[in-house]
DNA sequence: TCACAAAATTGGTCACTGTTCAATTAGTTT
DNA sequence: AAACTAATTGAACAGTGACCAATTTTGTGA
């Protein structure tokens, strides 16, 4: 079973991250088994102590992954985008969310065996992802104090995952349907036009 | 171990969720064992599956019961309120996940074995909760439709939810400290001012 | 009071999980 | 060619929840 020489550690790490997304998108974070992923992949449990350490480790690679596809999403809907930058990326938020539900989900459910905070590489990716919302509440808020942007930008990121949470739990369901996505966008601009927008 | 006649089968049903409450708030859903709950009441595991079917079902009875507090604190945290009855809400759901943090993600992090969805009983209990906004939302917006008010008060509960569910995940540390519920309540307010509160 | 049937409770077995680590194997150096 | 180093394996271990035959207790009817 062993192939020594087939991958480099980085062709590796790869191999395990994309069959783990793909297993993890399919069964969610609950059933995933780093186990099931080597035996796929062609190599051993051990294999996955190895390169990522352990099975926290190989979760959170996977999860950076998602959460570097999830930018660059958000990029190409702010590129592609017309003059309601604001409503793309509200909608890029939830898109990519509803595309891939339970990879999305382990990005929130995951939490470190020792209940410490993710390592500081992961939290880079966090923080990327933030900036780019950032921006773009800035570039609604050109009166606005760099304070008062990213203090903002951090509460609508809350209340559009409030939104998208509840919709992929199916929480609204409870009490008939309404469309989740126009309700976060609609709360978006009330919050923005409040702050001077 | 057995205690046939010591208790009654609701109340070993009561028995069984207390402990397993206090080890689910103490431990979190990912290293809680129905085993360990068992053994802790003086009863094994088999008595699990009797009495709730499955380790689902064990996880449903304690989420209910969080539900329920979690119920009465809103209620009792709005018969203590002033005029202010919304900032009390707002306030009241923050300070019941802060309380017993792990117990409360719990109730988002459980999903089926199955996928499917909860029961009833326990659907009635999530409808109870909601029910306790959508009064206090009608209240302020006495002009207000029926379907403008439920519409309204999912929106609400999302928005508050994301925010509270950021503060707990610790997500928001990454870009400096804010106040969470000055900020859902912030927004809260810009939403029911923008429906004519 | 006693025997018997029905219900509750047990705890071993099973298949699975992630972790660990001695043994093996492959690649590299001398 | 031999020695050395690093990668890889997979068996052992301590857990998990599900399952269910065997046991114990209870309540009922004779």
């Amino acid at each position: 079973m062993g192939r020594r020489s087939d991958h480099t550690r980085s062709e590796l790490e790869a191999l395990f991250v994309e069959e783990g997304r793909r297993q993890l998108a399919e069964v969610g974070l609950a059933r995933f088994s780093a186990r099931d992923v080597a035996k796929r992949v062609g190599y051993s449990i051990g294999t996955v102590s190895n390169v990522f350490g352990s099975y926290d480790g190989l979760v959170l690679a996977i999860n950076a992954r998602t959460i570097a596809l999830w930018a660059a999403h958000l990029r190409d809907c702010l590129a592609a985008a017309g003059d309601d930058r604001i409503a793309a990326l509200v909608r890029g938020y939830f898109d990519f969310a509803v595309a891939q539900p339970r990879a999305w989900i382990a990005l929130y459910e995951h939490h470190m065996a020792d209940d410490g905070p993710a390592p500081d590489w992961y939290q880079a990716q966090v923080a990327k992802l933030m900036g780019i919302v950032a921006t773009e509440i800035a570039a609604a808020l050109p009166a606005a104090s760099a304070e008062t942007v990213v203090s903002l930008a951090r509460s609508l990121v809350a209340t559009v995952h409030g939104h998208c949470v509840f919709h992929l739990y199916r929480t609204f369901d409870l009490l008939g349907e309404t469309a989740p996505v126009e309700a976060a966008l609609a709360r978006v601009r009330e919050a923005i036009a409040a702050a001077g927008g």
